[in-house]
DNA sequence: AATGAATGAGGTTTCATTCAT
DNA sequence: GATGAATGAAACCTCATTCAT
């Protein structure tokens, strides 16, 4: 007797997950390219072929980390910047997320910041997706900043949010590539006072 | 009779050259990981073997692209701050020219910003060889800022750095992920006027 | 639901025989270094990468001839010749078997003879391995015949052991580099006379 | 002004002995398929297509080999037995030169036994050429010997050539593989005893 | 749905040989 | 005669993907 449609689905949604994170496990650790499928798969505890009943193909698991990531990280930081009113706050808010999701997470840091950027057509791709859809949060933030007096009206809202993604991106690739050791979290209070302040006394 | 060092040495270096050319431009067009090596000889009129009396393999020559062009243009950037006395003006002159640089060549700029970003050995290595030594030409201009008062002293002159590159870097992948068609270079005095000003309007 | 054990070994090493077998012909035609491992999965009715599912390499594959072929072998004259008394009758039953076997199989003698026999690393382990086996087997009749006073006793059993199988092998490499029209069996009484009896008159 | 046409032979064969020296040491070591031309060209301190002025290719430099020693040898062992006058003397001497030529020269015993019986097409021509010579030089002593009542009339004397020769050959083979400490040339005297008076007691 | 044995395309690299100097 | 930079053919092996069970 097949099961409820819930169950199932949930069952199907918890096995996704299970290879999703096998994924980030494996490609952290030895890099997307020379990864190979069935270390995934082993790591998963499936077999080779049951990957590819759940993805279309190695491209696909990475591209579709990306995405798993960063929708449940969007939702959950546009919930929460939601109550906070100060546009400032809110961006300071995005920025620790960002820090905590990372900074907490290695091997998933390592696969965002390095193993994903390995096309240009996968980058494309992000970039108006769901990378786009961050992009635009930030900006959201910013323009509504803007409206409300609490940032400068003479720049660009683009390449504002180019300057703070840039900035907080570069921030983590860099300890990513180094130094794991420091608190990725305790940067994120003073590279905010940078990015509202700027580099010049006043 | 064999030709004088020099000669030799420029002969050699000419052709090593022309094949670092070859590489971009197949790299940029192809992706570094679709790319033939055959496909570079091609390019360069060289035969297949050839290559491999100037490089390494594939991956050197991936990694030389790199440090050859880097250490060009770090050489050219001292050498052009040197004969600036405002760090302020010396840190724009240094994004402007960055931008100028990539601007000017798509080919390389892909490469630069996505070709050569695909594993955590290379870029490890990249940050402690020619990126590192970038990083530290500006870094050494924002504290030499700091020290003449240019720039706040209330701020970590690394933390101010990964700012600086990353605003550049993210700039540079988003004009080569999506629209090439503005000019680079123009981006540059807005950057700089939101890296000094900051956010928030004074 | 998984085939017995049984059947599954089997089949797998009856997949493995007709890889070797293959492998053998290939070899013999065409000379282990001009022999391409397409060749052998074509003969083999298999695919390219199937080759590597049961075996390590060419180079492993040109070993488990000989493992194999000797293993059987040895099994096969061990058991013949313990059921004989005489260890007189016995070397020659171990002389005419191996005649036999090479003689009735001109591509495996032709691996046998010249196509293994080009490496020192190869030929020392085999020497060690499979090859040290058979020439024990011998050495064991030999001394097994002192002992019983059939055999002279001035005599080194080492040195007699490689002046049997000695004069075994190079009568199959006469006949595999020369004339392999005649029977090479039939050499097997003649060569034993002149083991046991010397070269110079009684 | 050329030199005499004498000095310039001398020269010519120098220089080729000095290439053919190198190659035996620089295949000895490595392996005929693992060494390279150009590793032969700088041991023998010349330019890589110098080799090619003087052989006609790899193959060739080990033919070369082969032909250049077994002649120097032939020519001396002939020279020597000519002197015997008994055959079973004669034989003696020539197992004794045979032992201490290889025994004393472990870089020309591992190319002669090892890496120059890589091939049929090889072997088979060697057998034609200057082995067939030296198998020709053995039964001739075989067959003198025969007609003088010193060795048995009634065994083929092609046979028993094989079976000096393979016994022979067998004991460098397996000095070369495992046991290159002891004194090769102390096996000449008890292999021939073997070889003459056989394995069973008279 | 799950398995995992089989597939087979595809590319980097080596190195014997050549030939302009 | 000697050089050695350049050539370019050739093949082992990997591994993402499929599909019969």
């Amino acid at each position: 007797m097949p099961q409820s449609s819930d169950v199932r689905t949930s069952s199907r949604e918890m096995k996704r997950e299970k290879i999703l994170r096998a994924a980030i496990e494996v490609f952290a650790k030895r890099g997307y390219f020379s990864s190979r499928m069935t270390d995934v798969a082993h790591r998963a505890n499936v077999a080779d072929g049951t990957l590819y009943l759940y993805f279309d193909g190695k491209e696909d698991l990475l591209q579709s980390i990306f995405d798993h990531v960063l929708t449940l990280f969007i939702e959950r930081v546009q919930d929460e910047v939601e109550v906070v009113e100060d546009p400032v706050e809110k961006l300071r808010l995005l920025i620790r997320r960002h820090l905590e999701l990372l900074g907490g997470d290695p091997a998933l840091a390592q696969v965002l910041q390095i193993e994903i950027r390995h096309s240009r057509r996968f980058l494309a791709l992000a970039t108006r997706g769901k990378l786009g859809e961050y992009l635009n949060l930030i900006r959201g933030i910013i323009e509504e900043g803007q409206s409300l007096g609490r940032f400068r009206h003479d720049i660009s809202a683009g390449l504002a949010t180019q300057m703070v993604f840039g900035s907080v991106d570069e921030l983590v690739m860099s300890w990513v590539l180094q130094d794991s050791a420091v608190e990725l979290e305790s940067k994120a209070d003073p590279l905010m006072a940078l990015l509202t302040d700027g580099l010049v006394p006043r």
